[in-house]
RNA sequence: GACCCUAUCGUCCAGUGGUUAGGACAACGGCCUUUCAAGCCGUGAACACGGGUUCGAAUCCCGUUAGGGUCGCCA
């Protein structure tokens, strides 16, 4: 009853599950035994780990594969870190990825509340239920569960058949499933709630496959058929020892976010640690990955997170993404280093932008790549200055480059060129010696845009006033 | 320590009985060039080890070793 696509009640949350893209109704009311019900079940921590990102993005890509729902719930059982700041950190990471959750804060659904610590008569009930069943004991004031003490089998979607005697004490000890404060343990509220939010597949890290085994006898004594368990690989530190933890770079998806990552490129990253595509591509439109994705196609081999990889993949999206989603993330962060862009005009915005479109690797680059394009008040890169601009007679130099420049009548790149060509063949030296001294003079850096192109968009006179100004401070 | 999982280039991912073991990142070299980059071309780089099974094993089995995980009144 119920158990199907269709719910009787026509909820909100019927109303926002995700559809996939070719799941017809009439497809889907064919499939639709066991609807697809997925949960990401964080605990509020302050922090979203990119390995707890990934566990996300692989329970959103299965529900979308499936045409199923993803829910959102937050396990806060330990209230000393329950804070509302903590959950908002979830939020952001999880919306920042893109993965808008089905069911749970903010959007509400059926099968609510969906934060634990508002969740105790729940708890209550299936205690009751377990105590009444003769499973639980008193173990100085913490309630304790009784294992069954027999072999345990877990069908797991991506590990295989695996066994758990469980029949030694000493190895498996019977579990606490609440502190003698009255508070809840993980094991038991979670299993509570996956069987309340009728979630049918827990796709989780694999850090939990050993807790499995108990978490089945729960359901067993409760008398309720387990979700299919799906344990997917570990997100190791770059050395590979051990599990990227806290204080790792690059393990909280905020640092990517603060850091110039662009989403979708993250996202694709991690959609390529533990599964793959089978045909070598790793640049994937998400639509794709969930059309592609599914549960036996993820390996079960700990992955290193390569850091390398995944900003050589950013650099890919930025140079390969339309100018408006280009545009629309490097507005706040040209805000952020308060480059007074708007006065300029649109179009002149946009030509600058199209000028580091394809150079820059990180979006937090725009600001220092381009301010020297928006704004006389630009630093000077000290090194470049020493190196560039300080050795003997590129004042004189840069003078004569100002004056040929002055009868450019064509201001475009070829007969900028041309000058910069005649000037060097007319001096009998390379044009590089007038052409990195210039470069500092325009933009103060040694790095950046196309030469002829970042004057161009500056125009003659800032070219001549600058080559100016920067011939006077040179040697 | 017990139990569970894993084992292909430095890293990620292909390859499920017969391949010159493939791709990507990184590294290195070259070209281009206007610096850095980008782009293009190229080079080096791996089946952990030992036994089986088989005509034939990176692929199947066993063992060893190594790595990871779990054994909480954390989640």
């Amino acid at each position: 009853m119920g158990a199907t696509y269709a719910t009787p009640r026509r909820g909100k949350a019927a109303a926002q599950r995700i559809a996939g893209p070719r799941i017809s109704a009439n497809s889907r009311r064919m499939s639709s035994r066991s609807p697809v019900r997925v949960r990401f079940a964080p605990s509020p921590t302050g922090f979203l780990h990119v390995g707890g990102a990934r566990t996300a993005l692989f329970n959103w890509l299965f529900a979308r594969k499936h045409g199923g729902t993803f829910v959102l719930r937050v396990e806060d059982t330990d209230q000393s870190r329950n804070t509302e700041e903590a959950v908002q950190v979830i939020y952001d990471g999880l919306q920042w990825l893109g993965l808008e959750w089905n069911e749970g804060p903010l959007v509400g659904g059926d099968h609510g509340p969906y934060f634990q610590s508002q969740r105790h008569a729940i708890y209550e009930r299936y205690l009751k239920r377990l105590l009444d069943g003769g499973h639980l004991y008193d173990d100085a004031g913490a309630t304790r569960f009784r294992s069954p003490r027999q072999t345990v089998v877990v069908d797991d979607a991506v590990c295989g058949h695996i066994e758990f005697d469980m029949s030694n004490p000493a190895t498996h000890p019977d579990m606490t499933i609440r502190r003698p404060d009255g508070s809840w343990i993980f094991h038991f509220v979670n299993v509570v709630d996956d069987i309340e939010m009728k979630i049918s597949h827990v796709i989780r890290g694999e850090d939990h496959l050993s807790n499995t085994p108990k978490h089945v006898e729960l359901y067993n004594v409760l008398g309720v058929k387990p979700p299919v368990f799906a344990h997917i690989p570990l997100i190791l530190k770059r050395d590979g020892k051990g599990k990227m933890s806290k204080r790792d770079e690059g393990s909280s998806v905020n640092s990517y976010r603060e850091g110039g990552y662009v989403p979708e490129a993250v996202r694709n990253y991690l959609c390529l640690l533990g599964w793959s595509p089978k045909d070598n591509r790793e640049k994937l439109d998400i639509e794709e990955v969930v059309q592609l994705f599914d549960l036996d196609k993820i390996n079960r081999r700990n992955a290193a997170f390569d850091l390398d990889k995944c900003f050589w993949l950013n650099g890919q999206y930025i140079a390969q993404m339309p100018m408006s989603r280009f545009r629309e993330l490097c507005v706040p962060v040209l805000q952020a280093d308060g480059i007074l862009f708007e006065a300029l005009g649109e179009a002149h915005l946009e030509n600058v932008l199209g000028l580091v479109k394809e150079k820059i690797k990180l979006i937090t680059e725009v600001g220092p790549w381009t301010r020297p394009l928006f704004t006389e008040d630009f630093p000077f890169d000290d090194t470049a200055v020493e190196k560039t601009l300080k050795p003997a007679g590129t004042a004189a130099r840069l003078r004569e480059l100002a004056s040929k420049l002055n009868r450019v009548t064509d201001w475009s790149h070829d007969p900028i060129e041309a000058a910069f060509k005649e000037l060097a063949a007319a001096a009998g030296v390379k044009p590089a010696l007038y052409i990195h001294p210039a470069r500092i003079a325009l933009s103060g850096r040694a790095v950046g845009p196309g030469l002829y192109q970042m004057m161009i968009v500056l125009g003659k006179d800032r070219v001549l006033a600058r080559l100016e100004k920067a011939a006077a401070m040179a040697g």
